[in-house]
DNA sequence: TATATCTTTGACCAATTGGTTAAACCAAAT
DNA sequence: ATTTGGTTTAACCAATTGGTCAAAGATATA
């Protein structure tokens, strides 16, 4: 949303308070900077929204969905349970490059209130676009394609943990890459192909 | 620290501020409750430590390397690799077990305020610790016992991320885990086990 | 006992913050 | 031209928050 300047006052006010929920999160946000950024008057923000709590959820969901709907698909295609992988790993890195600051957002306000992954979770539908993703590794296992400890669960998160770990650890690696010589960007790129890698060499039979 | 009556005020004020800060971030954080939950007057926690920032800071430093060199020691041990990273996997599994609140709250305050890692590695000794496990890897890897195209960076970042993320994203995977009928520390259990095949399937010769 | 130093407190303050309200503005309908 | 409805604003408010300060307690020293 480069234009801000085109959209009507509600989705400039959603627009903003997304830049600066992530930036400074919940409790650190203020709602006179929203405005701010929006271009409107702090009235208008009650006005829409009724209150900070409401605003919030609002736009966290909004962000949310638009995020998780972009790489959820990947899995929904047609192709092997490799070229899954690698195009939702493809697809999840290009999406974390693009928004740095939404894992450790999103992670962290959801540890502060639960709640909201339960309206995340209906809203997204998890269960139903899943089901379809489960039965093909089983069937992957018994066909002798996949090791037969392999996991969904388990693998599953392995995948995300890999893969979006280092956006949330982003400024630890930096510091400590730094320290030993070595480019925290150029690692990221490495990381496209090596961890696509990693868990194939772990999973195939 | 379960006897907090024993301990003098500016320790009961460290423990007392690292639980506050842990739950609520230091946004969410308020000098009244450390205050109440130390049991003394909120005078006093400017008394031994001017401000807010002051105090987070130091609590945070402390907390860190309380939690970080509870598990780095593993890496020092004797043993193959494969040795050293179960026995990391083990230990670091333990510590986050018993200090659940303690990643999301670390690497989002890290996120916020990024001088605190600089501070953190200095206090540490990172780099000076991890030369030895380098130098390891490499022999083990001309010596066939691991694969050719391992890198140090990527596998130990593989291992943090497979370790750490379930508890960063815990709510998250909770609330996936009970849609399809799977129990979370159940699941925890289980990836105790789990990330060592995982990780030792995918980097053995 | 008197004095000096460190510890602890209650009362207080200035600044910030989320939120309210009454009035002004403005486009469309009559 | 006037009314009507939604939109936007400036001014304001009550509550909270980090922080201060002078005085009271406590402890050790002489």
């Amino acid at each position: 949303m480069d234009n801000i300047e085109e959209l009507n006052a509600e989705q400039r006010i959603i627009e903003a308070a997304a830049d600066v929920f992530e930036e400074s999160g919940f409790d650190g946000a203020r709602m006179q900077q929203i405005a701010d950024k929006a271009g409107i008057n702090k009235a208008l923000l009650h006005y829409y929204f009724r209150s900070k709590d409401l605003l919030f959820e609002k736009v966290f969901l909004i962000v949310a969905e638009r995020i998780f709907s972009g790489f959820i698909k990947a899995f929904e295609e047609d192709g092997t349970i490799f070229q899954k992988i690698e195009l939702f790993l493809t697809k999840h890195q290009e999406l974390l490059y693009k928004n740095r600051r939404f894992p450790i957002f999103f992670f962290n306000e959801i540890s502060r209130n639960p709640t909201l992954m339960k309206k995340l979770v209906a809203k997204l539908e998890f269960n139903n676009r899943f089901k379809n993703l489960i039965l093909q590794l089983e069937n992957e296992k018994e066909a002798g394609i996949i090791r037969q400890d392999v996991d969904v669960k388990h693998l599953m998160i392995n995948i995300v943990s890999l893969s979006v770990f280092p956006y949330i650890g982003r400024p630890v690696i930096k510091e400590i890459m730094s320290d030993f010589g070595y480019n925290y960007e150029k690692f990221l790129e490495e990381r496209k192909t090596v961890v696509a890698n990693f868990v194939i060499n772990s999973i195939k039979a």
